[in-house]
DNA sequence: CTAAATGCGATAACTTTTGTCGTATTTAGT
DNA sequence: ACTAAATACGACAAAAGTTATCGCATTTAG
């Protein structure tokens, strides 16, 4: 429940992988076979990124993909939330609209702790999970 | 994904309630219908509470339940992990087997991460989240 | 004795996550 | 021009986790 999903595993693992491997193009299959990664997914995952500007890729036999310049300087919790959609420990701290309505007793110290959370990860750099 | 399950929710706002309402007892009936919770969950995690000690019941008619002292001193690490079990953000910060073993490339990074997290719930109290 | 409450287990419904499949497009190499 | 290896993408299936429901037992005030 306070766990993070496959999808951004993978991710991780996959930027992991193309910073080691940095002077040649990875593909997906070679990603998915070093590190045990259903290919489908992990395929799905990288297209994912490449979409968000985090990798780019190179179509065609021996293409793959490769880092983007601008990884460097992206947050943990930029990279979450782009792949997963925004952190909120309740629905109320995302879409606002629940049973309790305004006079949910938990609401507001709850929110808080949501707004420290996401500070939390915010100064959390993918490349410190890069650089192992 | 990084999100508080519904019976935590429920457990919180319930502590919360009791709290307010603490010359007497509260019954499961009345959490649940002040609060808008199904009855039978809240009941359960109302159960799980006292098993866990940190509320007590009295059972028969006009029973109900009321905070235990000990509820001051409770962090929210503390209390999540006894309701839902070990914060982990990943399968290996809690029963070690996963698919990529030793030769993970983020495991020690992403597992620094998790002990983080977990000193950050470490510092929460509950009775912060109670007296709003 | 009855009604209102807690206690508990089994199971069903729902939601999210994870994985699979099929097909189209791109491109290096021959 | 053709082929094989790669990315791109959508629809769907399977598995897992969460949330909710039901039925029955026990306790106790009045």
């Amino acid at each position: 429940m306070l766990k993070l999903t496959k999808k951004l595993e993978y991710a991780l693992i996959s930027l992991s992988y193309m910073n080691i491997n940095k002077e040649q193009l990875s593909s997906s299959k070679e990603i998915s076979k070093k590190n045990n990664i259903p290919n489908d997914i992990l395929a799905k995952v990288l297209q994912k990124m490449t979409r968000l500007g985090y990798i780019r890729s190179t179509k065609g036999v021996r293409g793959g993909y490769r880092l983007n310049k601008n990884i460097e300087k992206i947050s943990l919790k930029t990279f979450i939330e782009d792949i997963e959609g925004p952190i909120g420990l309740v629905d109320c701290s995302i879409d606002q609209d629940c049973m309790q309505l305004n006079d949910c007793n938990i609401r507001s110290p709850i929110n808080q702790i949501n707004i420290n959370i996401r500070d939390f990860f915010n100064k959390i750099l993918i490349k410190d999970i890069m650089n192992q």
